[in-house]
RNA sequence: GCCCAGGUGGUGGAAUGGUAGACACGCAGGAUUUAGGAUCCUGUGCCGCAAGGUAUGGAGGUUCGACUCCUCUCCUGGGCACCA
């Protein structure tokens, strides 16, 4: 008999460790691969293994995506979910440079610490086959698929002013700058000519897009992609310069406004200024001068004050014959657009501005929605989004949107202007000038010119280089080491040397998840079979601050396989949840910041399982959390309560009341919808209700108890396998079935009406199901009850609304 | 400036347009214990002895009924940005 056994007390230490052994001795979390009916591909976005270990803000999503992955499990899927860590680059290499050890024997201590932990917390990983960025055997595909990037052309190199971190001493991608600021150190961005290596992700700007329609992913990181890509639909028109060869062409997606221009501004870099010769020279050299000395973020954070310098040249608006004073701005950027603009300063902010600070006319051609016609002096006069033409000739009358196409047909029939599409996405910038990431598989050759890699030549190692300080120079460290850099052609076998930048730590992680179901392969960087078998990834559990970075990457990579053959999907993750983010003190948990919580101290005073519900119970997954320990005792407590159940656990089926079987079914139901939407705060909340219910009982029936526990097994997998074991149940928990609801308990017997007068409620009645359809009698019951004639008293009633089983409104009037 | 999320007790947070504040923390009172930062019970939005009133950032609106839908507005967090 159950109730019979000896009941220890509940002490998480004596547990945990034990069961973790035990699950990874017997690899009770390792699929088979291959013989897998029900693949589930369950990914959680590997971690930097770069601070001193993890964290409760990386332990948070962690542990929400293994509760998932167990949930699934337990449902019956070939549940697959592994771990790895993305410890090449640059987060590694400076966390190395601050502790002043070599980034590889630092990754051996960072490696075993984080697999440590990621143990301790309880996590069904299958620890058969981890990925690590650093590893020869992985990072060899790495350098495989810059080669596969470099064959199809879409790996180029080229000159080109770039991104600059001083402080990190290496070039940076567009996406890692934030506001002119590295995205790691936090340093201004300086801009510097240098020869690089970029992937061609412009090309597939598109898809990118497009496909974006097609995945079930949070609006948010499909807006921040959209957004990233910067898509317009605008067109090219050309200006004939008066009295000189060059035409200018302004690209504008509001050729609608035309008629309204007054003027035309190129950058300082447009190619007309360096063709200038006038009496105006001196005081434009001078212009361009002073702007050159500024970066990209100097001219936009110098405020949005307008500079400028008249050319003395007109350019001839082909629609009206109007002759528009060419200027030169540092507003206008050489790498947007045509590097030109043209100025129609009463609808639009910037132009308005241009034109009050020089004295330029503004032409009013919109009329918006306050009808206001009169001529535009003031900025919050400008008509920019919205409206109808006015004084503009065959456009008048029409909304702005008509216009708009009305106009580009009729520049183009005339020759004067070509539609075109532009994007704010570039290409991507993949070279490093560190020493910790993947060489770049090129050599040089003086007479072959740039020479890939042969493949059976890969990986080109990593040496292992005492002096692996970024230099500043422009280069990478490994310029210095020749022994690394000089090598025969492949090509000519004449003397050739190696490309010395590493590859972004981005595409290390651009891949990954392709690699860990064909951990074991050496001959290709992942299986076609087990490809096959186990992606896309089902669900992806991560960081939304990744949206235009490793999300981003990660889709242009698997296009781009695709493309080649390797691939027979394009988009890499079906599902992506953004987790949210645990702050500590109102900021993200970081070491710098320090206020990096170390869940260590509580695995060892309350527990990982306490940890993890504690966690879980703090909010959706989606919100994160600021994290105070406050109620940790509360969710030990709720532990403990389940432990002393034990106590109560009878064979005696008769213990089991309708009310108790619906209690239950309710539960089961709730649990299994919050978890499927990852709601694990009101799937935690509605166990707690439940175990609220079965502890004001004497006796509970063994069928109860199991059904908690195969419940909360996912949040607390080894308090429940511990007590799966105690009730004399078979190993493990974790293989069982989820519970299945059965509707015919959920039927309710009796309602519960609110009894409303004007909106408020007075009373509430007890109605038995067979009445509940009856709107007569249920009304009569309510006319009956006293607190109800009360406020019925002296009133007249206009009307009586009955939604059956929920609420009977009285409206009611003196 | 534009685009997203949000704003609910002392706290974390619950609520298919239908009894706002589930669940938990905290707090108060009680029981039990040699003792407890243990356990159990009761209470707990605010005002009020009560009846009742009042309450989901603010102002309107739709509705028998609004945290939920609509309009405007304020605040917080995130993304984009002299992008033409």
């Amino acid at each position: 008999m159950v109730t019979s056994r000896h009941m220890k007390k509940y002490i998480p230490s004596q547990i945990e460790p034990k069961r973790q052994k035990k699950w990874k001795e017997e690899k009770l979390f390792s699929p088979d691969l291959d013989q897998a009916s029900k693949p589930f591909y369950n990914l959680m976005m590997f971690p930097y293994p770069s601070a001193e270990g993890l964290h409760v803000g990386n332990m948070y999503p962690f542990t929400g995506s293994d509760i998932f992955g167990r949930f699934k499990r337990m449902q019956g899927w070939d549940v697959f979910e592994p771990i790895g860590l993305d410890g090449f680059g640059i987060h590694s290499e400076n966390y190395a440079l601050e502790v002043n050890q070599h980034p590889e024997e630092l990754s051996k201590v960072t490696e075993k610490r984080f697999y440590e932990q990621l143990m301790m917390i309880g996590d069904a990983y299958d620890w058969n086959r981890t990925v690590e960025t650093y590893k020869p055997e992985f990072y060899k595909w790495t350098q495989w698929i810059f080669l596969q990037m470099y064959k199809k052309g879409l790996a180029y190199r080229k000159k080109a002013s770039v991104n600059w971190c001083p402080k990190d001493k290496t070039v940076l991608a567009d996406e890692q700058v934030v506001n002119g600021l590295c995205e790691r150190c936090g340093s201004k961005v300086e801009q510097r000519m240098l020869e690089q290596w970029f992937f061609r992700i412009t090309d597939y700007a598109e898809r990118l897009l497009k496909n974006l329609e097609t995945i079930d992913w949070s609006e948010k990181v499909k807006v921040a992609q959209r957004n990233w890509i910067g898509k317009k639909e605008g067109i090219n028109i050309e200006y004939q310069v008066e009295e000189a060869e060059e035409k200018i062409v302004c690209f504008t997606t509001r050729p609608d406004t035309n008629f309204g221009a007054t003027f035309v501004v190129i950058g300082p870099e447009h190619p007309f200024v360096a063709s200038l010769q006038n009496s105006k020279l001196k005081e434009i050299q001078d212009y361009i001068e002073k702007t050159k000395n500024k970066s990209e973020a100097d001219r936009i954070a110098e405020g949005r004050k307008k500079t400028g310098v008249f050319t003395g040249f007109y350019a001839i608006n082909n629609l009206n014959g109007k002759k528009l004073p060419i200027w030169i701005s540092d507003f206008v950027l050489g790498n947007v657009g045509t590097g030109a603009v043209v100025g129609v300063p009463g609808h639009d902010i910037r132009d308005f501005q241009f034109a009050k600070e020089f004295g330029l006319p503004v032409i009013r051609v919109v009329v918006g929605k306050d009808g206001d016609t009169s001529a535009i002096t003031r900025k919050n006069q400008v008509q920019e989004a919205e409206g109808k033409m006015i004084n503009s000739s065959f456009l008048d009358g029409l909304d702005i949107h008509e216009a708009t196409q009305k106009i580009m047909d009729y520049l183009e029939e005339k020759g004067w202007g070509k539609r075109v599409t532009s994007y704010h996405l570039r290409d991507w910038l993949i070279s490093r000038q560190r020493y910790w990431g993947p060489p770049i598989p090129i050599i040089y050759c003086d007479k072959c010119g740039i020479v890939p890699v042969p493949e059976k030549d890969l990986p080109v190692e990593l040496p292992y280089v005492k002096e692996f300080r970024p230099t500043g120079t422009g280069k990478s460290p490994l310029f210095s080491v020749p022994d690394f850099y000089n090598v025969a052609c492949p090509k000519c076998s004449g003397s050739a040397r190696r490309e010395t930048d590493v590859s972004d730590t981005f595409l290390d992680s651009a891949w990954y998840f392709l690699r860990y179901p064909s951990t074991e392969f050496t001959q290709a960087p992942f299986d076609e079979k087990r490809t096959k078998k186990w992606l896309p990834v089902d669900m992806y559990i991560g960081g939304a601050e990744h949206s235009v970075l490793h999300l981003f990457y990660s889709r242009f990579i698997t296009m781009v396989l695709k493309d080649l053959g390797y691939l027979e999907f394009e988009e890499p993750f079906k599902t992506f949840f953004a987790h949210g983010l645990i702050i500590k003190d109102g900021a993200k948990m970081s070491k710098s910041k320090g206020n990096v919580i170390n869940p260590d101290k509580y695995i060892e005073e309350y527990g990982a399982d306490t940890l993890r519900v504690y966690l879980m119970f703090m909010g959706p997954l989606s919100e994160g959390g600021d994290f105070r320990d406050a109620g940790m005792n509360g969710i030990y407590r709720f532990l403990q309560r389940i432990w002393g159940l034990q106590e109560k656990v009878t064979g005696d089926r008769r213990q089991v009341t309708v009310q108790d079987q619906r209690i239950m079914h309710k539960t089961i139901k709730k649990v299994t919808g919050d978890i499927e939407q990852l709601k694990f705060n009101t799937a935690i909340a509605s166990l707690m209700e439940w175990l609220n219910h079965l502890s004001r009982k004497e006796k509970m029936s063994v069928e109860e108890y199991k059904i908690l526990l195969l419940l909360l097994a996912p949040f607390a997998p080894h308090v429940t396998e511990e007590l799966w074991e105690a009730i004399g149940e078979k190993y493990s928990i974790h293989k069982q079935s989820w519970p299945k609801t059965d509707n015919k308990y959920l039927e309710e017997k009796e309602f519960t009406v609110a009894v409303q007068i004007n909106g408020k409620v007075r009373d509430v009645l007890l109605i038995q199901k067979d009445t509940i359809d009856d709107r007569e009698v249920v009304e009569k019951m309510a006319q009956e009850s006293e607190k109800i004639q009360k406020f019925l008293a002296g009133k007249s009633v206009k009307k009586v609304v009955y939604i059956p089983g929920k609420i009977i409104s009285f409206v009611v009037s003196n």
